[in-house]
DNA sequence: ATTAAATACTTCAGTACTGTAGTATTTAAT
DNA sequence: ATTAAATACTACAGTACTGAAGTATTTAAT
């Protein structure tokens, strides 16, 4: 049983690995952007103006991956960077029109992976791992 | 049903991420090792001694991710490196007594990790996700 | 008003991966 | 025996994360 949790741990290592690779290599065909930078501007695009603490805070990560990535994106004319007025510490992200075009594009390329997953496990199949999925990521929280 | 699909891809990035931030943090409090490591070291130790390209297979990597990961652990003095008799190109990589020893304190610690989910899912729910990831990984072979 | 704590971000060293382009060795083909 | 293809690995630039230490700016406490 202690075998078999190991290898659950694993699985599940391996085929976000995988799938993020074949997403990768699906985004970067047609677009010009990673699955990581997409995170980054989807989040963007549907909270309005953000601060990388913010976008930091809904992936995970820390701030100081947030820096490099965002300077990413600033630099590949995706994503604008303007002090923010209320608090002079912080930044306001905003996409560009090219960031948002960039990322119609993309979401489309996503679609291609995401029919794997679909076809594979079913409507119901689908359901089942992210409750299993949410319920994981709830235990961690606590 | 595309957003539901977006979000199950997303969700088992972020899954998987969470996790091996927690089991990384575990690891190196007893050991020292990451876990992508004791990853490469599991196999060394289970498969004989192997070559780098048989590593790099069985976790789906590239030969050049291969290069500096065998270098760290020959560098920490876990794993030895030597030129195969049968072919001068190749390398054996074996565990050394400390690498075996260091392999054997981080399993520990993987059990706390993987606790976590087996408590969360329940023997069935973790059978249920196992299958539903392998299915995943041989839909990405075909 | 001054100080202390918290917050938002930056910097840097280290780990770990990709993908492209090489070198050296082995195997197969003529 | 020579050449061509395949194989095992290396080198390097780029992306992306962590974690520790630091700089501003804001908020709270006295």
């Amino acid at each position: 049983m202690s075998a078999s949790k190991h290898r659950l741990y694993f699985l599940l290592q391996t085929t976000a690995h995988r799938l993020k690779k074949q997403a990768d290599a699906a985004l970067l065909a047609d677009g010009s952007l990673t699955t990581a930078q997409a995170a980054v501007m989807g989040i963007i695009a549907s909270q309005g103006p953000v601060s990388q603490r913010h976008v930091a805070s809904v992936l995970s990560l820390r701030e100081s991956a947030m820096t490099p990535m965002v300077a990413r994106l600033v630099n590949g004319g995706f994503v604008s960077k303007a002090r923010s007025t209320v608090d002079q510490r912080a930044w306001q992200l905003e996409l560009t029109e090219q960031g948002a075009a960039a990322l119609q594009t993309v979401q489309a390329s996503f679609a291609k992976v995401n029919a794997v997953i679909d076809e594979t496990l079913g409507l119901e199949g689908v359901e089942d791992m992210a409750s299993a999925l949410k319920k994981i990521l709830s235990a961690m929280d606590a």
